[in-house]
DNA sequence: TCGCGTCATGAAGACTATCT
DNA sequence: AGATAGTCTTCATGACGCGA
């Protein structure tokens, strides 16, 4: 089974650093269950801990007083629009309610509070996590910083391509860990612990570095090509194929669609041998362009062009 | 050179996970 | 449950740079 979720970006960006690590690794738990089941549900200790990748044994009592956390844990909202009315400011907790029937000791009725997501879903922006990987962490540093960098790792960025970059301040890092450093040094004690697991165990190496002009800690790391192989634009893909199959002789299809959906993996896997041809006959015939004007021989592949 | 704000560092103690 | 190793927080201290 894998335990892939995507975790709302403001649901990474809450400030559940002042949360203990393993509640922090539950919430991440109890939105996977939300997905899976919606607001209310009932779950086995025995699944919650599997969850979360504990040992077996009896832990019952310890996720029972997390979840208290959790439900006490309130978090404010300004400016919401949820289905219910327009609010200025709304306080809710990511649990609205969790209980133990009586005589059913190892399950746990949970209702996760729908209007609380539904504020989060103000903002934009979803961040795949792997569960698995969350819960292999043993420091919340590593685990806030593994966050932040899936939330920002593909996004586009000044530094050129292959480069991905976020800048932090002091107190914004504060904010995201729950702490209260007043010093950098202080906090880069804690960021490299978290830097040094992420990349003990993703093999991932993000570089953090203070800039004292700014003030701000800069973290940066290697995007690898999403489509190494592919040669033409990404986003010139469809354009290509609507071009390629109304200049292409008659083709018999059955299925447009599937027949869009395989040539466009051929291109991406550069498998189709007529992309050169079509492609440079799209450049010149619709965009008045020549192929050697955006197209470079040592890599074989074409740039981006107006228009 | 004095005062000021900023900072790095060590140390102490609290906390946590894990093993037996 | 107790021991242990590692993590986390906080504070004191002194260094550094900068402008007056």
């Amino acid at each position: 089974m894998k335990n892939n979720i995507k975790k709302h970006n403001a649901l990474t960006d809450a400030k559940t650093g002042k949360l203990s690590l393993r509640s922090d690794k539950l919430i991440n738990a109890l939105y996977l269950l939300y997905i899976r089941e919606g607001e209310s549900f009932k779950v086995s200790v025995t699944e919650l801990r599997d969850l979360l990748e504990l040992k077996s044994g009896k832990y019952g009592d310890d996720i029972a007083s997390r979840l208290k956390e959790i439900r006490d844990y309130s978090i404010e909202f300004k400016n919401v629009k949820l289905s219910s009315g327009n609010y200025s400011y709304f306080v809710d907790s990511f649990i609205h309610s969790f209980g133990i029937e009586r005589g059913a000791r190892n399950f746990y009725e949970i209702s996760i509070s729908g209007k609380f997501i539904e504020a989060f879903k103000q903002k934009m922006g979803y961040t795949p996590l792997d569960l698995e990987i969350c819960n292999k962490f043993k420091t919340k540093y590593g685990l806030k910083l593994y966050e932040m960098y899936k939330r920002y790792y593909s996004l586009p960025n000044n530094e050129g391509k292959g480069v991905g970059k976020i800048s932090k301040s002091r107190e914004d890092l504060n904010e995201i860990f729950g702490t209260i450093y007043k010093t950098p040094s202080e906090i880069k004690r804690g960021i490299d612990r978290g830097l040094k697991e992420i990349e003990k165990i993703t093999g991932e190496f993000i570089n953090c570095f203070y800039h004292k002009g700014e003030r701000v800690f800069i973290f940066s790391w290697h995007q690898k090509e999403k489509y190494p192989k592919l040669r033409i634009p990404y986003k010139r893909i469809d354009e290509f194929i609507d071009w390629y199959l109304n200049h292409h002789e008659k083709l018999k299809i059955s299925s447009i669609l599937k027949y869009k959906q395989e040539l466009k993996r051929k291109i991406i896997e550069d498998e189709f041998n007529e992309l050169d041809k079509f492609y440079r006959g799209m450049l010149q015939w619709k965009y008045k362009l020549l192929p050697s004007e955006y197209f470079d021989v040592e890599s074989g592949k074409y740039s981006d062009f107006k228009n």
